[in-house]
DNA sequence: ATGAAAGCGCTAACAC
DNA sequence: GTGTTAGCGCTTTCAT
């Protein structure tokens, strides 16, 4: 268990000083003019030693610490760690580092872990801020520290964020389904005020309205996000049996995984008694007995656009808010009723 | 932007020194004999202030970071990232936050991670090692830093881990699959030395043996880690193109999945024509045809079990290594041809 | 072209 | 009980 190397070693090691070491290791022997033998010199020291920069204390004495802090509702959800995946990949190809934390949708997780990241001097947020903390989001604005929101933000909230448009989004998959004369729809979202539910919520409804079919408060299920596949199962089961809806739309894709289990165990028969399209991807999709219809949003764009607008701020190469859009779309199955 | 109040703005705010705030604000007033109302004081104005501790300095001073390198394969990986989870739940209420970096099963990718998270001071590693990185391990700990191995494990080298009898386990599978009376039974695993896959072909070829089957070498099938599509589907293609086994044994979810893609192209009939036990959970399982039969490890006790050794070690409550193995039980459904 | 030294924010040994 | 201060390892200004 040897003994830490540090700066100061490799300095005396070689007879130098602390600050010779420092300009040639960080690069910057050219603004310090270091001679290029010393250059040669220490940079061998360096490597016999076996130095390793501490970057805590560098950190401290920067003001930053290269690190990025990743507030998702679940890490464990595929659509968190895909996401978190790219983040990490794109993060690191810049010098950053990634820890991260689950709110699950809750606030005050949420607000403990943007303390605790706080407080470990994080030099940039990314958060899929759970429902109604609009001001925690705020506070981290007016301390000055950059953050990126994604899949969700706030109306009214001057902040970056990167999503798909979820009204337009969830418009496509309820046009489809009218397209394959489906006009009794129902839909399964969360019972948040988050801006992607609501969203998804509205452009159901609008699509409705505009082919003349009068909404039904019944069609809409709301499902709380503890307790999915209960909450889910009973109140589908309320509305499918009998039969009040003749197509679904599932919000999501962790409901539509609980919602098709419930129809499996119903025995309603996908699509001729029942047209399926979900949002997001799931493994489980493709080997439902009839290939699920779904929204695909690339989240892969998602964790490249949001990690490059955080290095821009990062960067101060713009203070100006940007929204970016990420193109969504509809993935077209046998689960829809469309004759493939 | 409000500038940051550090721990001296505290105590110039009130007029003491910073010694007293520090050790008021770390719960320190007993051993410190801080007199009762001086707490109080020192209290009131850190909350006033809204002073927020500077772990980066804390962290240098005591030469520790509260903080956990999680290396796994890929976090997008729903079997890691769901350990992930348990991983973050337990450390948090220990203090600890977590860094993670995924290897791809890549030594030279691992090796980066682990400068990297050295370099940043992590107090310990949680690791699924790559193949052949027994050194990396083996430089960690002699560095004094506590790792922990996850879900594979080097034999011969003095490391604790967390894991299950992949022997067992896999066998089993293998026993459930004779006993329902196959005999040509194959398997599916990926082409590395690591112990979680060698112990599973072992496992495999051991009960065959039992059962006085010979092993045919074509039987096993070695895919890559990377694109794995590609080479499942290729090679389980010739094995089952003329059908040549009546059973098959997959060594993780990611082969399962994309090979009962292929077994549904070729229009083969699970359980009739061909018998399927997986390792691991998926959603796809519950909605394939023919519910798959799996090997379940419990991905929580693996997360727990995990960071309790890890806060053993940080706390020096132990020198010994420990070797824990997490039970894994077979679940049973149709795809393996019990009747239910 | 190189060195000395201040200081990032904190803890804790020591002095009073 | 409370204050003073060294020092964790590093960067960078300012002398030389």
């Amino acid at each position: 268990m040897e003994k830490k190397v540090a700066l100061k070693d490799v300095a005396q090691h070689i007879g130098v000083s602390t600050a010779l070491v420092s300009y040639v290791l960080n690069g910057k022997e050219k603004e310090a003019r270091v001679g290029a033998d010393m250059v040669k010199k220490i940079r061998k020291a360096a490597a016999d030693l076996h130095y390793q920069p501490n970057l805590i204390a560098k950190s401290l004495k920067m003001g930053r610490t290269k690190t990025i802090g990743l507030i998702v509702a679940d890490i464990s959800n595929p659509f968190f760690s895909t996401i978190a995946r790219i983040i990490e990949d794109e993060a690191k190809k810049h010098g950053y580092v990634v820890i991260f934390g689950s709110s699950d949708e809750n606030a005050e997780k949420q607000l403990n872990l943007i303390d605790v990241f706080t407080t470990r001097l994080v030099d940039a947020f990314i958060i899929t801020p759970a429902a109604s903390t609009e001001a925690q989001i705020e506070s981290i604005i007016n301390r000055g520290i950059p953050v990126v929101l994604m899949d969700r933000f706030f109306p009214g909230l001057k902040a970056d964020c990167v999503h798909i448009n979820n009204f337009t989004a969830a418009g496509k998959a309820i046009k489809q389904l009218i397209k394959n004369n489906r006009r009794k729809i129902g839909m399964v979202a969360y019972d948040t005020k988050q801006s992607h539910m609501q969203d998804r919520k509205q452009g159901y409804k609008a699509v409705l309205k505009d082919n003349n079919i009068r909404f039904k408060k019944e069609w809409l299920i709301e499902a709380s996000y503890k307790n999915i596949e209960k909450d889910v199962a009973s109140k589908l089961k309320a509305l499918l049996k009998p039969l009040q809806v003749d197509a679904l739309f599932f919000a999501t894709n962790s409901l539509a995984v609980a919602g098709l289990k419930e129809i499996n165990r119903l025995g309603i028969k996908v699509p001729d008694d029942l047209a399926i399209i979900s949002f997001d991807e799931s493994d489980a999709f493709d080997f439902f007995y009839s290939p699920v219809t779904y929204v695909s949003q690339s989240l892969t764009d998602i964790g490249i656009e949001t990690v490059k607008l955080v290095l821009n701020k990062l960067q101060n190469k713009t203070k100006k808010i940007t929204d970016v859009i990420v193109e969504a779309k509809l993935m077209v199955r046998e689960s829809c009723g469309s004759k493939s």
